[in-house]
Formats: structure tokens, sequence, C-alpha cells
DNA sequence: AGCCAGGCAAGTG
DNA sequence: CACTTGCATGGC
């Protein structure tokens, strides 16, 4: 495996926090030699067959990679953009935002692989998060690839192809519920071309909104989160239950029982190309202040 | 033992 | 467009 490390502050990117609030599910802690979650500081993810693991130490972080993997860590984690500069441009509009940025340091956007995170959403109707990654792991394990590197076996989440060999009694199996139907019908429908994925990326948000919802399953919350997560449109405001509750107690103002309109009325508020990073603050500080509402 | 969870599609007014 | 209903399954 290729090794390095790149230079960057706790403040602009604490892998521990980006990968743990729950916004992936395809990456995992490394454990000795298993395939999923296991205890130390080290965490992987792969793609296309190769394998990228990611650890901090002070101000370095390190990787392990195959197949040039480590070209992406800059895209995947967006290192690029400033994360001072973005939470400087989203502090002091109001106290509850300016909560949430100081209650997460270092708290990044993800761009992961765009099938799985489909995939992943998709199975993430009327679900808690650890029983979504389950369900994600199960079809890992079951349709996926295994990549052996230095001793150790890692998942690769099964592509298109391979995912389309699963019928919707095989996933009820793997506890996937009334979602098993979401699953094989959007996998279907990519495979006859209804939804081309390539396409979802040179769209703007809003045409890449109407066509990702032509997918079985997809709704206006699944859309955004995998058109912010999957597909890298910062301009997703994915709105849930969380959110809907904390936009009536703190932005009555914006409410708006138009999913588009209300997340038009956050893109307004916080910035087109911040409003993503607004939303997993929020997300995360009203998650974990449950009494609060 | 019921209630509910990062919503969705389908049906109705 | 706004609103209602049924939906699989496991954890509490």
């Amino acid at each position: 495996m290729d090794e390095g490390y790149l230079n960057i502050s706790r403040d602009e990117l604490d892998l521990e926090t980006t990968l743990e609030v729950g916004q992936t599910f395809s990456w995992y802690r490394l454990s000795e030699g298993t395939l999923y979650d296991g205890e130390g500081n080290k965490y992987f993810t792969t793609s296309n067959g190769n394998v990228l693991i990611l650890w901090q130490e002070d101000d370095k972080l390190f990787y392990k990679a195959t197949g040039g993997m480590e070209e992406q860590i800059e895209k995947r984690f967006y290192l690029n953009d400033s994360l001072r500069d973005i939470k400087e441009g989203l502090r002091g509009k109001d106290e509850i935002l300016d909560k949430a940025l100081d209650s997460y340091k270092g708290l990044r956007l993800l761009k992961d692989d765009f099938f799985p995170c489909l995939i992943s959403y998709l199975c993430s109707p009327q679900m808690r998060i650890p029983r979504i990654k389950k369900m994600f792991n199960g079809i890992a394990e079951r349709y996926g690839d295994k990549i052996n590197v230095d001793g150790r076996t890692f998942l690769q989440f099964p592509n298109v192809e391979q995912l389309s060999k699963a019928s919707e009694e095989d996933l009820r199996d793997l506890g996937i519920g009334y979602r098993a139907k979401y699953v094989v019908r959007t996998v279907k429908q990519i495979l006859d071309g209804l939804v081309v994925p390539e396409k979802l990326f040179k769209m703007d948000y809003r045409e890449a909104h109407g066509e990702i919802k032509k997918l079985f399953g997809v709704g206006n919350k699944v859309a955004d989160c995998v058109l912010l997560f999957g597909v890298g449109k910062l301009e997703a405001f994915p709105v849930d239950t969380w959110i809907k509750k904390a936009v009536k107690k703190y932005y009555p103002e914006k409410y708006d029982k138009n999913y588009l309109r209300l997340g038009d009325n956050f893109r307004d508020y916080f910035g087109e190309k911040k409003v993503g990073y607004a939303q997993e603050y929020l997300f995360h500080y009203i998650r974990n202040q449950e009494s609060n509402l």
C-alpha cells in the first residue's frame, strides 16, 4: 500500500467526528483482520476494489491506500475548501447555529461514492442509524466483493450489476423490510438507464433533485441526502423529522409545508454553497439536544 | 406490550 | 398541492 500524510489541523478536520456523526455508512473503523468496525482510531473505506485507510495524529492526516486512492482524499473531504472560512461565513446569523458551530470542531461534509450512498439512504426511512448500518453491511457482505490486502479483508459494496442479482425476498431476509422493493426497483431503474448517475453530477441542484426522485423509494429527503453526501450538491438541505421540528421551533418564519420552498428559505438565509454545512451542524446539534425539543 | 424510528408511495379531497 | 394511510423490523 502507498503510505504518507497530509498536514491538516484538527480544527480543519476531525476525522472521528466527521465519520461518526452518521452522514456516511461507507466508512468503518479498522480492526485487526475483519470486515466491519474495530476499535482503533483508524478508519477505512473502499471504492472500486481499492482501499483507503486514514488516521490522525496531531496535525497530520496519515493514509495508506491502494490504487492511488490517496488522491481522492481532498475530494472526499472537500479539503480544498477552508472549513474555517465556511464556518465564519455562517457565524453571527442566529444563536442556534452559532451554538451548533461551536459544538463540533472539524466536522466536515463528506463525499461518498454515489451508489453505496444511494442504497444506504434508500434503506433509511423509519430506521435508526445503527440499523441502517447493519442493513448496509449485510448487503455488502452478501453481494459485494472482498478485498484482501496486507492480511486483512475489506468489504467492497456491490456495484449496480452485482446488486441486481438480489431479489426482494433475499433482501427482506437481510432485514431490509418494506424498503427491499425500493432497492430492487431502483437498481433495475438504474440498470435500465431511467436515471444515469453520471448526469446528476452535471446538473444543477434543482434539476438533479427532480431527476433522482424518479427512482422508486427516493423522495424529497432521501434525494437531498444522496445529492449532498453522494453527488456533492452543497445546496441540498435534507429535512427530516429532526430538522422539521427544529425549524418549527427556532425558525418558524422559515417553515413551509412545501419541501423545496422550505429549503429555498434556508438556501437564501445561509447561502447556497453553505446551506449543506449548516444543515450538518444543526442536525447533529439538535439531535444531541433532544430534550430541548 | 405497545410505540416508534434520518420517509415513502399510493390514494383521496 | 395538502393531507392520510399502510408499511417491516428490532430495540426499548
